[in-house]
RNA sequence: GGCCCUAUCGUCUAACGGUUUAGGACGCAGCCCUCUCAAGGCUGAAAUACGGGUUCGAUUCCCGUUAGGGCUACCA
């Protein structure tokens, strides 16, 4: 392992953090804190026409969000910077210079329709489709002439004609391309911005990138990027090309086959424990039978090599899962806070005060129910309200004749108590039940369902005691009144 | 079309030539627990794409086929 380790995660800007860009970053920063190494942001904005307004503080605040902090990045400062590549301007500018007067790249002034008509001739021959390298052997002398004179132009890199070239990728092994399928690439564009090919390789070098770990549609790309490595005499990082995230019907995944935004999930109330636990394992594990991880443990377990090869589906249902867990593994003071800042932003309906204790006790009896935060009270909105009408099916089942009298007899029983606390609600119950010759699931589930609507839910004594005696019993004589 | 990558249950995956009746997890089904729903426990259905090699022995190595994906821009 070459040390220092640098590793970095350079998106551009485009829109909103994508699951596999946050993978991405993911696998970056876990392999840059198991090496004690740094992980640096930069951002790839050399694509003008593509440029999406707050975008990168999106980015920024979606990965301080999951946890995932950088250690050189734009805001943030460092030794390497500018970490945004349209302020790096004058350095591409510089490295392009010097590889136009070694010979290795040249200027080309073909035009794009040129281009464009070249292109469909060779796709109408089936040929495939690359630049007919009309401008790599111009003289210096017309080069310069048609420069001065104004006339547009773009720099382009030199592939070698012949042979093949062959590089190790810490995931895959070696990968052999040959030359002749490469196209003398574009390095820096008529609007004077560097293509992502030049910029990618002079900031990983001036960054001192120790390994450039990223998606796999890179891989038929880095053959080009050696290239430049070489003729700028540089030492090459060591590549991992990670699998891609896909679909459930297996393409890459996209927009229109389900949420790609990290704030997507954020927004549905996915925990970023959870987020991060999933994404981590989608083409990585541990290698033993633990999936339940903190970033801690994944910066502890996680290891380039146990990371495969092939694709990997997003699969909702595993993820839900995961949040589910990491919510039953947070303590009641943390759901507690998550779920008044749920409820704050609720409509003045639900919106009632409830005080800590009774909003904990509601915790306490949804725990095993809920998988979101919003489930605690979604799933139980007759903990902050009466029900307002009463499920036809549980009524026909469980709602009898002799039910209104029954739970009267309760509603007396109960109003020997004081204050009565679970095992008084539930002697209660069983003592009514017991005089009038009934067993308690005659009285529990109609009771259940003048309570909370419903016919399932927490234990009923449970639901009872959270109400209180008032508030039970103003219940069952609306019910008795409602399903009369 | 060309080039590159990939290929174990529906999904995420384990197995780094033999300890395998191919293990785990999600989901699904059943049973138990039980006032319901959950949670939990137990059980079950469910996979090595196909064909050749190599080997005493292939999920594992090689080749081919097939399938899927990626790339093929003055986008990243």
């Amino acid at each position: 392992m070459p040390s220092p380790v640098r590793v970095r995660f350079a998106p551009s800007p485009t829109g909103f953090l994508h699951v596999g860009g946050l993978r991405t970053a993911l696998y970056n920063y876990l392999f840059a804190k198991h090496h004690h190494g740094k992980f640096v942001l930069r951002i790839e904005d050399t694509d003008q026409s593509r440029m999406v307004e707050g975008a990168v503080e999106n980015l920024i605040e979606t990965l301080h969000w999951a946890g995932i902090d950088f250690d050189e990045g734009p805001g943030k400062g460092g030794e390497f910077g500018p970490y945004v590549q349209s302020q790096r301007l004058t350095i591409y500018h510089e490295h392009v210079k010097k590889l136009v007067q070694q010979g290795n790249a040249y200027h080309c002034f073909c035009s794009p329709q040129r281009l464009d008509e070249v292109r469909q001739r060779q796709i109408a021959m089936k040929l495939s489709p690359s630049y007919d390298r009309t401008c790599r052997d111009l003289p210096p002398s017309e080069v310069e002439r048609r420069r001065t004179a104004g006339e547009t132009s773009v720099v382009r890199m030199k592939v070698p004609l012949t042979g093949e070239m062959t590089f190790d990728d810490m995931i895959r092994g070696k990968v052999t391309i040959a030359y002749k399928v490469l196209d003398d690439q574009v390095i820096l564009k008529s609007d004077g911005f560097p293509t992502y090919h030049l910029a990618v390789v002079v900031d990983d070098h001036l960054m001192k990138i120790s390994h450039v770990i990223r998606g796999e549609e890179w891989l038929p790309s880095t053959p080009k990027h050696i290239i430049l490595y070489r003729y700028f005499g540089w030492d090459v990082p060591l590549y991992a090309h990670l699998p891609l995230l896909l679909n459930p019907d297996k393409s890459k995944l996209s927009k229109r086959q389900g949420d790609v935004a990290v704030e997507e999930y954020r927004a549905k109330g996915y925990l970023k424990e959870a987020i991060v636990n999933f994404v981590a394992f989608l083409g990585w594990n541990p290698g033993d039978e633990r999936e339940l991880f903190s970033v801690e443990q994944l910066v502890e377990a996680f290891t380039i090599e146990r990371v495969g090869k092939s694709g990997a589906v997003f699969n909702i249902e595993k993820l839900n899962w995961l949040n589910f867990q990491h919510l039953r593994m947070k303590s009641d003071n943390d759901v507690l806070l998550m779920l008044k800042e749920y409820l704050v932003q609720q409509p003045t309906k639900t919106r009632t005060s409830f005080d800590d204790k009774y909003l904990l006790g509601v915790i306490a009896a949804m725990r095993e129910r809920a998988t979101f935060v919003r489930e605690f009270v979604e799933k139980s909105p007759y903990f902050l309200e009466p029900p307002s009408e009463y499920d036809p099916s549980v009524a026909k089942k469980r709602w009898k004749q002799e039910t209104p009298a029954l739970l009267k007899s309760y509603v007396e029983a109960l109003s020997r108590y004081p204050e009565p606390g679970k095992e008084e609600f539930e002697a209660a119950l069983k003592s009514t039940a017991e005089a009038a010759k009934k067993s308690p699931g005659d009285m529990i589930h109609p009771l259940r369902l003048a309570v909370s609507g419903v016919g399932s839910g927490p234990g009923l004594y449970d639901i009872l005691t959270l109400l209180g005696k008032e508030e039970t019993i103003r219940r069952i004589m609306r019910a008795i009144e409602k399903l009369a």
